[in-house]
RNA sequence: GCCCCCGUAGCCCAAUGGCAGAGGCAGAGGACUUAAAAUCCUUCCAGUGUCGGUUCGAGUCCGACCGGGGGCACCA
């Protein structure tokens, strides 16, 4: 009969313990030991944790507790990121106040923490809900304002019909409102945007300090989103307008192809050359249809191209030729100069409109495909210019540096970049969000809230109608939205708006070096010292906005002379999701699997245990596939090994027996190579080698009082506290240490107990194995050779025939090639 | 349509270009037990999606295809 293993007995023993000691408190940026800013990404406090915070949690916990093992001073912070939707829909649904709501939300999730034994420091949590967190939000803002990175602009954004609302980017779902599901249209609206498009070449490039240390995939993202190309402007001069229209290409070597020209339907330029003209009711009636079509319409890439000739002409520089302008939607306002010259034979939206309107197609790149009048398909291949002039028989590469030579002489263009990327629109017309401290004056315009009076603090949620209507609902907070302007103090109003939860996240890892500092957002000094963030963990969900933002912060307040790093996060890792039968989980596909059920039936090591060792990190875990009994039954394994022990604690190791050690010294080397390039599965698979070992020892081998299976024993413990804390602290106390284990120290690798006494040596003959043969690891490549001539296997099998080439990879292999 | 990642045992997954299996789940058998649970021991199972190439040697590198997943999507 073995004592039985009570985890939940042990988590209610150790819980208050380590309330008392607080192992996680980080040392200070001085402490002599090197730093290591670990972070996971914080939540948004909405229910309880779920499955999916546990596994990045866990993993989080797993780097931060081995770097705390090996000897450095981590910071591991964590907070929340309270401002947010959710918070306004439950205040709207249910009546309650969205602060009570999120506070409340907060204290469940930090009990849900603490129980998941997180290794979090406790004395640096932010929300940044707090106004002595958003007051800084609002410093920010006004720092980008003074360097004219804030600006208000009209411009067409997303606007849900239903709900009254503008909605960001990452609200639109496959063009539906995320919360109502109706076809989202666009509106024009006058709104403040952050000018990241300054920074988009350093965003882009700058990545170049990430490679080898962030994932491919996110990188990739990136840079895609950034979607930088290079190309020509080149002036088309148009008839009776004094201007030429500049236009943007990629392909400039395809001048010569250049049959018609085509503006943005919704842009300025388009309404003004129609201004006056009889087609002006038929290109207003056009344009409308194209404001009304919802984002659904425009999805569909293969829809008919539609478009109005505008009865103007331009000239073709390169050849005279008279060219139709027509206008279009499938040419974007906001991309490039928001105008097109169109190459119909190798381009291929440009040929399906030439096609519907019955516009000429001209090629000029033989590229040995078939021609593009007869297949209806742009030629895009490499070839040799024909029809173009001096451009004749060049190759594309060739064409383009030439033309583009000529344009600039010529005063006609220019080589030229353009970006995907666009400005941040960071108003939103919500309440429970940072409002953008401006104040509107009728006649100062635009005026700063002065530093002295922030923050710019939320009025009470009380009396005012949350629902969403097409407009803030801190407008009709009449005390708090009239205010005199500060510059003339005449009569004005505090721009209603309130900032993207997006801007709150974007450098909150800063504040953690000092949440409570109440004269400045960070500490230069303190910052410089902590940061870069030396270990990010998250969802890959964040790739793309959370992580540019990011940059994009951490550039500015390095050009304002706030940081020395442009790059705030050094290494991230991204843990993929945590699936049940294959999918999200979700409540409407009843395959929710609720964390604090796992954590009652399995206990907490055996959950994070499981999802640890499911596979690598970053791939997707099926809760259906892991065995939480399973993970139990070794952690019970373990756990028994502590009891076993019989030798004293702190006895001289170097005197266990040899074969023991060794095992247990190559797991602990690769233990510590696995955590450290995030084979954190891999690292488990190698404590349950040892536990496997250590358990065959103790009872059939060197036995309980060797020094060597306590050594085993500790070792199992400390690199177990990785994972299944409680576990080891436990084991850490029955095998006669004071808590907290967490802080024991990562054991002292013996390099001399890495070499093994013998290893087998494979003897191939053609690459194909004939024979195995135990071999020093020292043994020299001739010794291996004429060993391996000296097998009988070898012999025989070469016995009267021609050795061409014979292969010595000492001391594991020999390969002779007849 | 463009781009990226991944296919190893019934399942989850290991394997610096050098013995395909480290670890686990599930299955089978056994020991202990009056029995069961727990525990311990033993054990079955694939030649790495397909085809071709490079190499003395390929799960690993290259190419094509098939299958799965993801990102972007009228960006000129």
């Amino acid at each position: 009969m073995h004592e039985a293993y009570d985890i939940h007995g042990v988590q209610a023993k150790w819980l208050p313990i380590w309330d008392e000691l607080t192992p996680f408190r980080s040392g200070s940026a001085d402490d002599a030991r090197p730093k290591k800013y670990v972070l996971d990404m914080f939540p948004y406090p909405s229910g309880d944790l779920h499955m999916g915070h546990a596994e990045a949690y866990a993993l989080g916990d797993v780097i931060a507790r081995y770097w705390i093992q090996k000897g450095f001073n981590v910071m591991h912070p964590i907070g929340w990121d309270s401002f947010g939707l959710p918070a306004e829909n439950a205040a709207i649904k249910r009546g309650v106040d969205p602060r009570a709501w999120t506070y409340e939300n907060i204290a469940i999730h930090k009990a849900s923490m603490r129980r998941y034994a997180c290794s979090f420091d406790w004395d640096r949590v932010l929300h940044t809900s707090d106004p002595e967190y958003y007051k800084w939000n609002q410093w920010l803002f006004l720092e980008l304002y003074k360097k004219g990175l804030a600006y208000r602009k009209d411009s067409a954004v997303n606007w849900c019909p239903t709900d009254q609302t503008v909605l960001a980017n990452e609200q639109v779902v496959a063009g539906l409102c995320e919360r109502c599901d109706t076809p989202v249209t666009k509106k024009k609206l006058n709104q403040w945007y952050l000018k990241i498009t300054d920074y988009a070449d350093r965003l882009l490039v700058d990545m170049d300090q990430l490679e080898g240390n962030w994932p491919e995939k996110v990188m990739l993202m990136q840079r895609n989103w950034i979607g930088r190309s290079s190309g020509a402007e080149v002036s088309f001069v148009i008839e009776a307008r004094a201007e030429p229209i500049v236009v943007y290409t990629t392909r400039p070597d395809t001048l010569y192809g250049v049959t018609f020209m085509v503006v943005a339907a919704d842009s300025e330029l388009a309404a003004e050359l129609v201004a006056g003209s009889e087609i002006e009711p038929e290109f207003k009636a056009y344009v409308d249809g194209v404001k009304a079509a919802s984002d659904i319409d425009r999805l569909a890439t293969d829809r008919p191209k539609t478009g109005i000739f505008l009865n103007r002409y331009a000239i073709n520089p390169v050849n005279g030729e008279r060219l139709q302008i027509w206008a279009s939607d499938y040419v974007l306002s906001d991309y490039g100069t928001g105008a097109i010259m169109a190459v119909p034979g190798h381009d291929q939206r440009d040929l399906d409109f030439a096609r519907a309107m019955k516009l000429p197609v001209v090629v000029v790149l033989d590229t040995g495909e078939e021609d593009p009048n007869q297949t209806g398909i742009a030629t895009a291949g490499e070839g040799t210019l024909i029809n173009s002039g001096s451009l004749n028989g060049l190759s594309k590469t060739d064409a383009i540096t030439k033309i583009t030579a000529e344009l600039v002489e010529k005063g006609l263009g220019k080589s030229a970049k353009n970006y995907r990327l666009r400005d941040w629109l960071i108003s939103r017309q919500r309440f429970w969000g940072t409002p953008i401290p401006i104040i509107h004056c009728d006649s100062c315009g635009e005026v700063p809230v002065p530093q002295d009076q922030l923050p710019v603090r939320l009025p009470d949620a009380a009396g005012l109608d949350l629902k969403p209507k097409g407009s803030s609902p801190l407008g009709a907070a009449q005390d708090w939205v009239n205010v005199s302007c500060p510059k003339c103090g005449a009569p004005a109003k505090r721009d209603a708006d309130t900032m993207d939860t997006f801007f709150d996240s974007s450098w909150y890892f800063l504040r953690y070096t000092n949440p409570f500092d109440d004269v400045k957002a960070f500490d230069a000094e303190l910052v410089n010292q902590w940061l870069p963030v030396d270990q990010y963990v998250g969802g890959v969900t964040h790739a793309i906005l959370h992580l540019l933002y990011s940059r994009f912060f951490t550039k500015v307040l390095f050009d304002i002379g706030l940081l020395n790093f442009t790059e705030p996060f050094t290494r991230l890792l991204n843990q993929g999701m945590v699936l049940m039968d294959g999918s999200a989980m979700s409540k409407s596909r009843g395959n929710l699997v609720t964390l604090s059920e796992q954590l009652d039936m399995h206990g907490v090591d055996a959950v994070r245990l499981s999802l640890v060792f499911a596979g690598p990190p970053e791939d997707d875990v099926d809760w259906a596939d892991v065995s939480p009994t399973g993970s139990l039954k070794f952690l019970n394994r373990a756990w028994r090994i502590s009891g076993d022990i019989t030798s004293e604690p702190g006895v001289d190791f170097t005197t266990g027996e040899l074969s023991l050690r060794k095992v247990t010294h190559k797991a602990l080397h690769d233990i510590g190579f696995a955590v450290e390039s995030f084979r954190f599965n891999v690292a488990v698979a190698r404590i349950m080698e040892l536990v496997n070992a250590t358990r065959k020892a103790i009872d059939s081998g060197c036995g309980p009082k060797d020094p060597a299976a306590r050594e085993a024993a500790e070792t199992i413990a400390i690199a177990l506290s990785l994972v299944a804390p409680y576990t080891a602290e436990e084991m850490w106390e029955r095998l006669g240490h004071k808590p907290a284990i967490a802080k024991a120290g990562w054991p002292t690798l013996d390099e001399s107990l890495l070499e093994a006494d013998a290893v087998t040596a494979i003897l191939q003959i053609n690459g194909k194995i004939k024979d195995r043969i135990e071999v020093s690891p020292s043994i020299s490549e001739s010794e291996l050779e004429k060993l391996a001539f000296a097998n009988s296997e070898i012999s025989s099998a070469i016995a009267g025939a021609t050795i061409l080439k014979v292969i010595v990879r000492a001391p594991k292999l020999v390969n002779i090639v007849l």
